[in-house]
DNA sequence: GTTTCTTGATTGACGAGTCAATTAATCCAC
DNA sequence: GTGGATTAATTGACTCGTCAATCAAGAAAC
C-alpha cells in the first residue's frame, strides 16, 4: 500500500486538469486522455479512480462550485452591515476568479450538462438556493417582506450580467457589472421606502 | 438541372433537423448522420450543401436568432405606448416557443459556442445589440437619460431569468418570469421619478 | 506476499469529411 | 420534339482518425 494516500491527491490532480482542459477547448468535448496527459497521469487512472468520464466532469463542477461558495463565506466573514453584506456577494460573484477563462467555460458547459444530468441540475439549484438564501437574509433590513422576490431577481441579474460580461469580445469589466447590480439593488430599495 | 430549386428547402429541412436533434441531446454532440437521418438525407448531402458541421450549426443558430427576432417585431407592430412594448419585448421573450426543449438547448449551447467561435459571438452579440436598442427607444420616455443603463440591466435580467427558468426541474413559469422583470422596471422608473 | 498504484495495450465503436458514381431535370441544336 | 450535353441532386462506400472503457500485468510500499 502506498503509505502517503494517493488516491486524494490524484483526484484532485485529475479535476485541475480538467477544469483547465475544458477551460481550454472552451467545450466538454476534451477527451479523457488529454485530461490525464496534462494531470501528469494515464488515462487508464483517471478511469479507474472516477469510473466515467461523466464522473470526472461532476466532479469538476462540484469543485468550481466549492471555490465559489468558500470565496462568498470569505468575504461575507468581514462585512457585517446588510448593504455591505450584499455588496460583497455581488463583488466575489465578479470577482476575478470567476471570470478566469476555465471558470467561464465551466459554468456555461454546467448549465449545458444541467439540462440532461440531473446530479448537474441539482449542483446548480444548490449554489442557487444557498445565493437566494445569503441575499434574502440580508435584504430583509432593506426590504422587507419583498426580500424574497428582490432576491429572486438579484440573483437572476447576477447571473445575467455575469453571461453578457463573460461572452463580451472585450475584457470583462468587473467593476461596471456589480455597479449595475447594486444599483438595481437602490432601485428596489427605494421602491420599498415609498411603498 | 433540378428544376425546383431543392437547395433552400434541403438546406431548411437539414437546420430544422439540426436544431431538433440539439434539443433531444441537450448537446452539440450530435453527427451529422443523425442530422441528415431526421431530416431525411444523406450525412453526405449535409455536407455538400453546408460544407462542415460548423457551418450547419451556425445555420441552426441564425435560425434561431431570426426567429427570435421576428417575434419581437410581431409583438411591438401592435404595441404603441413606451411600456407596453417593453412588456412586449419581455413577454415575447419568455414565449411559450422559447422555452421549448429546442429552443433552449440551443441557446445555452450558442453561450458555449460563443466563447471559441467568433461567427456565433458575433450572432449573440447582434441579438443584444438590437434587444438593447430597442429596450433604450422605449425607456427614454419613462427613464429619460438613464435609459442606456436601465436597458442593459433589464436585458442582463431578462437573460438570468430565461437561463433560471430554463434549467429549472418545474416547467417554467413564464408569467412569474415577465412580472419579475417587469417590477424591476417599475423599481427603476420610480427611482428616476425621485431623483 | 498482499494491497494499492499505475500503465501499455487493446477493444469495439463511432464519426467527420471525401469521392466517384448514379440519377434526373433542363437546355439546345437541329 | 428529340437526343445528346450540361448541370444539379443525391448517395453508398470508404478513409483516417478518435475515443471511452477494459484488462491483465508490472512496480512499489508495507
Amino acid at each position: 500500500m502506498a503509505r502517503i494516500a494517493a488516491e486524494p491527491l490524484r483526484r484532485a490532480e485529475i479535476v485541475q486538469a480538467t477544469i483547465q482542459e475544458i477551460g481550454l477547448a472552451g467545450t466538454l468535448e476534451v477527451t479523457v486522455a488529454q485530461i490525464a496527459k496534462r494531470a501528469g497521469v494515464s488515462a487508464a487512472l483517471a478511469h479507474h479512480y472516477f469510473g466515467s468520464k461523466e464522473a470526472i466532469f461532476l466532479a469538476a463542477m462540484r469543485h468550481v462550485l466549492a471555490i465559489y461558495g468558500a470565496e462568498v463565506r470569505g468575504a461575507l466573514a468581514t462585512a457585517h452591515q446588510p448593504r455591505a453584506r450584499i455588496e460583497a456577494i455581488v463583488r466575489v460573484s465578479f470577482s476575478s476568479t470567476n471570470f478566469r477563462r476555465e471558470v467561464i467555460a465551466a459554468w456555461l458547459n454546467f448549465y449545458v450538462l444541467a439540462q440532461t444530468m440531473p446530479e448537474a441540475r441539482r449542483l446548480l439549484e444548490i449554489y442557487r438556493r444557498r445565493l437566494h438564501s445569503n441575499l434574502t437574509h440580508d435584504l430583509r433590513p432593506l426590504v422587507g417582506a419583498r426580500a424574497g422576490a428582490v432576491a429572486e431577481g438579484l440573483g437572476a441579474l447576477i447571473d445575467g450580467v455575469y453571461l453578457r460580461q463573460a461572452l463580451r469580445q472585450k475584457a470583462p469589466d468587473r467593476q461596471a457589472a456589480a455597479q449595475l447590480v447594486m444599483g438595481c439593488l437602490e432601485a428596489e430599495i427605494l421602491q420599498g421606502a415609498s411603498a
